[in-house]
RNA sequence: GGGCGAUUGGCUCAGUGGUAGAGCGCCUCGUUCACACCGAGGAGGUCACUGGUUCGAACCCAGUAUCGCCCACCA
């Protein structure tokens, strides 16, 4: 009966089943099958398949220092319904589950949860145990925090990760994600080390990263340099305060600032060249006041005449325009403000006047806030303060994690090309862009944006102590300092290497910080710069050239639309530069899990529910459901309703299925010969069937499983409420012996077991529990593995009937059960006499099932047919016998 | 300021040129020999607004409003 033969990843749970139980549930189906899919093998994946029946996700790792929220539950269904699909189609899917451990959220639960910091010039510690373990629901104080090597702190990292790791993979489990759980990866893990390290090795081989002295957004709490991606502006309070400069003879220019702290790192007046009221200063010199420091007035076409009072006080840095002025104007560099955010305690050189220095005395080591209310007291003293400062919302540049507005200060970083400064690589960038098929496609416009908007190269050092470290070296000179422009690498044989403990080749460890010997590079890579490579990581680029060759470039990335600029650009950025291709061919964009008030959920408000509870309290099935019934891209709203929907489909499929799977004899309850299928209204059941096969096989194939879902949720729903009402007593075969069924009997079981069988195809993968436990009754090994269905048979078996037949006939049934609905009298009520008025397009259907209509509607005596120029089915003259005795 | 998306019955959403759809909720009734985690029947909408194109517009075009998001804006 089943044309499927027994393969080893084959479920064993399921041919002990074999039988439909008395009473079905829907409870239990996920520890019962997800500990048979592990034990069977069931998704894991065969590396003997060549790349093209290869499907290969690169799915997001999830970082395991937060928790998942009913977000993930969402976005990561989308991915398992993709790859349970592709894998049905015959395509052996390539689908790990990463973790990402890397970056400043884990290296601050490591920090409290063990009481411990990285400090990288330690040494390593074989065998040590931190001092403290679990955080008690509070976190060590960093004061108390013992100091320990990189090395050490990354140990530290893995071993609290393992742990998360677990509960993680048993929420995915019970989720039913068909991940192969034997290749999984971690971002701190050796392989993403190494990965990371001979990428940048590569990409600095090839001058793709360089470094660079340059002035950039800084973070002073967090005392690193941020990334352009990683920028968030946000409103933040300021006041807009009138300044007045001098000319030699005394005349005021009043500027507008709203950073009155820079005063003393001003470099120059700056107006528009064709504002009229400045023409007569360019080329003149003012005077600040307070510091007595002598400025040029100068032209430049980025200053905005309709801004403040239309000439700017150009700072060494207030914003990013100070930058751009600063470097096209060639101004000299008067830095104030510290990588701490305080004023520099050293008074600077170019201011000269004892009044100036004595008033910058009283600035040094300030923060920026004291310093501005100093200067401005300062300058309200002295008159050059006109009026009083205006209040304003002033957009600031934050750090995303931060909560002091970023200053810009000068220092040494790696950069790695990505367009940002070079118009040839953005262009092939964007074509890329252009190549890869965006689910949906309007999320596209994210990506051009961004990459048309990039201003720089990318920044990919961080001055942090925790990530993968640059495995660059210095030399240092006879004086000690370091050479830049000869940096030391390792042979990528040696990788993942810490600078920090590792010597480079030809040195000895006596050698290190001494003159004449070498210094590590300190810096981390950004956390991206890691993630990136996902691709190359899961793939096998490092040391598995066969397993990358059969799985890159890859099918799908699924992500969240927030990170198109970050995880998804870099992505590209990377496998253009070291591949010369797209990462994947496909990205689906999840959206977002919205509030019943329309709001973004939070991360506070999703810890409220959480996922577990979600999936105990509905089933794995009915949240899947759920997750599914929402398009790719599209907000969806948290709703538990939905959920009971998804949980009564599942029921509804258990139930429908035993009660099809109760007509014939236990050993072939029913048949999937198509050739037994004889009966008008049987084939065009199957006939509408094949139609939602094709349509929902479509569907998937443009990454749009909601309408896939649709169209075979509606179809069952009509097929239980209909179909099978109209033949189950044909189907049941009254009196008739397993040996002697009649042809109509035989074609309404063939039929059942044809939909059945294809209906639980188009079902699993939104519903892989409620599908697998059906399928564990009357079939051999999983549906999992069981091809997609095609419409071929089931076209084949209709034979060219008309798949509108079921309409009529359901509407037939439909105006019988109405008579009796509106007269309140139960359905079993027997019908003695009706006339069935049918409109022209229905009566074939009605007259094709007639004996059906006749057995489901309990029409005892006469049912007349006759033609009408309404628009669906009615019923008249009624006569409605006695309710059968119970 | 630029852009993207959304606006359809109380709720959640389908529907891209041909007489408004689904599920939930609601109302009425029935039912326990597949399914009470059930079934049948029913009520309920001038498709945000204003113009335009068309024989015909929820759908196409122009604009407006509201909501969400992305980018830019720091004098």
């Amino acid at each position: 009966m089943s044309d499927l033969t027994s393969r080893p990843d084959v479920p064993t749970a399921a041919r002990d089943a074999r039988q439909v139980p008395d009473k079905v549930t829907v409870d239990g189906l996920e520890d019962r099958w997800s500990g048979a899919w592990s034990e069977a093998g069931t998704y894991a994946f065969d590396r003997t398949a060549t790349r093209e029946q290869v499907y290969s996700i690169d799915t997001p790792p999830p970082t395991v220092s937060g928790s998942l929220h009913v977000g993930h539950v969402f976005s990561y269904t989308h991915t398992d319904v993709v790859a349970r699909f592709w894998r049905m189609r015959g395509r052996e899917v390539f689908y790990p589950m990463g973790w990402d451990d890397n970056g400043l959220p884990t290296e601050r639960r490591v920090q409290n949860y063990y009481g411990v910091r990285c400090d990288p010039s330690l040494p390593y510690v074989e065998g040590f145990e931190p001092p403290h373990e679990g955080t008690d629901g509070k976190a060590v104080k960093p004061g108390d925090q013992v100091p320990v090597s990189r090395r050490n702190f990354i140990e530290l990292c893995e071993r609290l990760s393992a742990q998360d790791e677990l509960q993680f993979e048993a929420l995915w489990r019970r989720l039913g994600l068909s991940v192969d759980w034997s290749m999984t990866y971690q971002t701190i893990g050796a392989t993403a080390r190494a990965v990371s390290q001979r990428a940048f090795l590569r990409n600095l081989e090839r001058g793709e990263a360089y470094q660079a002295e340059a002035p950039g957004l800084w973070d002073v709490t967090f005392q690193t340099a941020v990334a352009q991606a990683e920028l968030e502006a946000r409103d933040y309070p300021g006041a807009f305060h009138k300044v007045a400069f001098h000319r030699p003879d005394g005349e005021a220019v009043v500027i507008e600032t709203t950073r009155p702290e820079l005063l003393p790192a001003c470099v120059a007046l700056i107006a528009h060249p064709d504002d009229e009221r400045y023409q007569h200063l360019f080329g003149t010199t003012v005077t600040s006041p307070l510091f007595g420091v002598e400025v040029p007035v100068l032209a430049h076409p980025a200053a905005e005449p309709d801004k403040g009072a239309g000439i700017a006080m150009c700072c060494t840095f207030g914003d990013l325009t100070d930058v751009q002025w600063w470097r096209e104007l060639r101004l000299p560099t008067r830095s104030v403000v510290g990588r701490d955010g305080r004023v520099l305690r050293e008074t600077p050189d170019w201011i000269t006047s004892e009044a100036g220095r004595a008033t910058y005395g009283e600035l040094a080591g300030k923060t920026t806030f004291s310093a501005r209310e100093a200067v401005v007291a300062g300058l309200r003293a002295s008159g050059d303060l006109l009026g009083e400062p205006v209040a304003t919302q002033r957009k600031a540049n934050f750090y995303e994690k931060g909560d002091k507005p970023l200053e810009i200060v000068t220092s040494r970083q790696w950069y790695l090309r990505n367009g940002g400064r070079d118009e040839e690589l953005r262009d092939a960038l964007l074509a890329r862009g252009g190549e890869l098929a965006f689910h949906p496609d309007f999320m596209r416009v994210r990506y051009d944006n961004w990459v048309g908007g990039l201003n720089g190269d990318w920044l990919v050092s961080r001055q942090r102590f925790f990530g993968v470290p640059f495995p660059v070296w210095y030399p240092l000179d006879e004086q000690g300092e370091p050479r830049y422009d000869a940096p030391i690498v390792p042979d990528e044989a040696a990788l993942p290497v810490d600078p920090t403990s590792h010597v480079p080749p030809g040195y000895t460890e006596a050698q290190r910080g001494k003159a004449g010997g070498f210094v590590a590079d300190p810096d981390v890579m950004d956390t991206w710069a890691t993630s990136s490579l996902t691709p190359q990581i899961v793939c096998g680029w490092l040391d598995d050239p066969d397993l990358f060759a059969r799985t890159f470039p890859m099918d799908l990335r699924p992500q969240g639309q927030d990170i198109i600029r970050t995880w998804l650009f870099s992505t590209v950025v990377r496998a253009h530069l070291e591949n010369g291709s797209l990462p994947w061919s496909h990205a689906a964009i999840s959206g977002w899990i919205l509030d019943p008030d329309r709001k973004k959920m939070s991360k506070s408000k999703g810890n409220v529910v959480t996922p577990m509870g979600l999936l105990e309290e509905h089933g794995s099935d009915a949240v899947r459901y759920w997750a599914a019934s929402a398009r790719l891209g599209t907000d969806a709203a948290f709703e538990v309703g939905q959920m009971k929907i998804g949980r009564r489909l599942a029921i509804k499929i258990l139930n429908a299925s035993k009660f099809v799977l109760s007509f014939g004899p236990a050993d072939e309850p029913v048949s999937l010969d198509a050739s037994l299928v004889t009966q008008p209204l049987d084939r065009a059941m199957l006939a509408g069937l094949a139609e939602v096969v094709d349509q929902a096989t479509a569907a998937l194939e443009a990454y749009d499983h909601t309408r896939a879902l649709e169209l075979s949720e509606t179809f069952f729903w009509t097929f239980c409420d209909d179909y099978l009402e109209l033949v189950k007593d044909r189907a049941y075969g009254a009196g008739a012996s397993a040996a002697d069924v009649t042809e109509a009997t035989a074609s309404a079981r063939a039929a059942l077991g044809l939909a059945l069988d294809t209906l639980l195809r188009l079902f699993a993968p939104v519903l892989p529990f409620a599908t697998e436990e059906v399928w564990s009754w009357w079939r051999e090994g999983t549906v999992h593995r069981a091809p997609w269905p095609t419409s071929d048979a089931l076209r084949a078996a209709a034979d060219g009937t008309d798949p509108g037949l079921v309409a009529g006939a359901g509407a037939a049934l439909a105006a019988l059960r109405k008579v009796k609905s509106e007269a309140k009298v139960s359905m079993r009520t027997p019908l003695e006499h009706a006339v069935l008025d049918v409109p022209a397009a229905l009566r074939a259907g009605v007259e094709a099932a007639i004996d059906d209509v006749r057995n489901a509607g309990r029409a005892t005596g006469t049912l007349e047919v006759a033609t009408s120029e309404g628009e669906t089915v009615v019923a008249r003259d009624a006569r409605l016998g006695e309710a059968a005795p119970r």
